[in-house]
DNA sequence: GCCAACGTTGGC
DNA sequence: GCCAACGTTGGC
């Protein structure tokens, strides 16, 4: 099982847009980064990740489930990328900020907090766990 | 809204 | 293959 986060800034895709999506689910597509890319390649089916949302409210809110491997990104002719499709499994009871994750000694090693840019990034099982408990929220 | 950091591009 | 220039991201 992997852990995973995922990025976004809410104005162009939020935790709403992706609810409203249901089982169905919704490729995460448009990313044009090869280590985001890479990662993506790795995910399986039924693996976890984080919803993040940047910018202005820049916490963890929701809980994602990987639901297609990775494959051609529809919204390119390039084919060298490349996305997963996730679907909305629950949302945060509490909302964890950004604030609340570089307070957390444990979580240090994120790469949210040392390399922020990274639009999708592997979390260790120990910091899905903290942040789970953080949200108050079933992993 | 600004700007630092980062990744990508393209000229040499 | 190097590196300067550029565009984008995202925290502040």
């Amino acid at each position: 099982m992997g852990y995973w986060l995922f990025k976004s800034e809410p104005n162009t895709w939020g935790w709403d847009d992706q609810v409203a999506k249901g089982a169905a689910g919704e490729e995460w597509d448009g990313v044009r980064n090869y280590q985001a890319r890479n990662f993506m390649r790795e995910m399986k089916v039924g693996d976890l990740g984080f919803f993040y949302h940047s910018m202005k409210e820049k916490s963890v809110v929701g809980i994602v489930e990987v639901i297609r491997q990775a494959h051609p990104d529809s919204t390119t002719d390039d084919a060298r990328w490349e996305c997963v499709d996730i679907k909305a499994v629950r949302p945060f009871e509490q909302k964890v900020s950004l604030d609340q994750i570089k307070a957390d000694e444990r979580l240090a090693d994120m790469v949210l907090v040392k390399n922020s840019r990274l639009s999708v990034q592997p979390v260790t099982e120990d910091q899905w766990h903290i942040i789970c408990t953080l949200g108050q929220t079933q992993p």
